[in-house]
DNA sequence: TTTACATTCAACCAAACGGTTGAATATATT
DNA sequence: AATATATTCAACCGTTTGGTTGAATGTAAA
């Protein structure tokens, strides 16, 4: 299905404070990289890349409009992210509730 | 609470395919280096590199026995991570509500 | 005690990351 | 046409990543 490197880039993308804070700054809707660059103490070119870095991952559209480039957030990635990372824990839930089982079944037959 | 370090080394664990097959290999229990190793295609070495990190983002342990190290999977982590992903998309999905609910008042008013 | 095995350590390498500064490009404004 | 603004591009730098090979360490087995 979806070639892994989706959720590689995902959870790149998110492994990191700037970015996740940047993300956080576009929940109040649409933003220019200059508005979304200005509370960080990092230069203008710092954060612009962290944007790529966001977009590779398709965390974060960019709508140009003349020089202005508008950020926003997409929902995707993250439901994907969230969606392996749910299965997961279920997969282990059930993989430590069988051998819970087990040790126990063991236990009786002593 | 939590640095966010620690998001930060978990998520940058995940964020990649062969210690997300270290860690599903985990799920038949225990296991040594060695054979943890075993099914990839990398020298030891570079699979030892792999378990560092998983180890410095506390999803995996190592319990040493002589000279074999059983390496066993630990679920907090992957516990945090999923709640963060939650937190934040249960955040958006109510940002994206409130939008639309915003837009289709404009709409009525028009 | 020699030999084999399990693992890490150390040095090296190329590529990516996260940051900087300075120049280039494209669009607005005057 | 000149100037200011928004953004990226390019080059550089130090650190980290992901891999290699070879040597060192610690333990088990002959």
């Amino acid at each position: 299905m979806s070639a892994p490197r989706t959720l590689d880039r995902t959870l790149l993308a998110l492994a990191d404070p700037t970015r996740r804070a940047i993300l956080q700054r576009l929940s109040s809707g649409e933003a220019r990289v200059t508005d979304v660059a200005q509370p960080f103490k990092m230069s203008l070119n710092a954060v612009s890349k962290h944007i790529l870095v966001l977009e590779r991952a398709k965390l974060v559209h960019r709508r140009k409009v003349g020089r202005d480039h508008f950020l926003s957030y997409r929902a995707e990635p993250l439901e994907a992210a969230a969606q392996w990372i749910e299965q997961t824990r279920h997969f282990w839930a059930n993989r430590l509730d069988t051998l819970g089982k087990l040790l126990r079944d063991e236990d009786k037959n002593k």
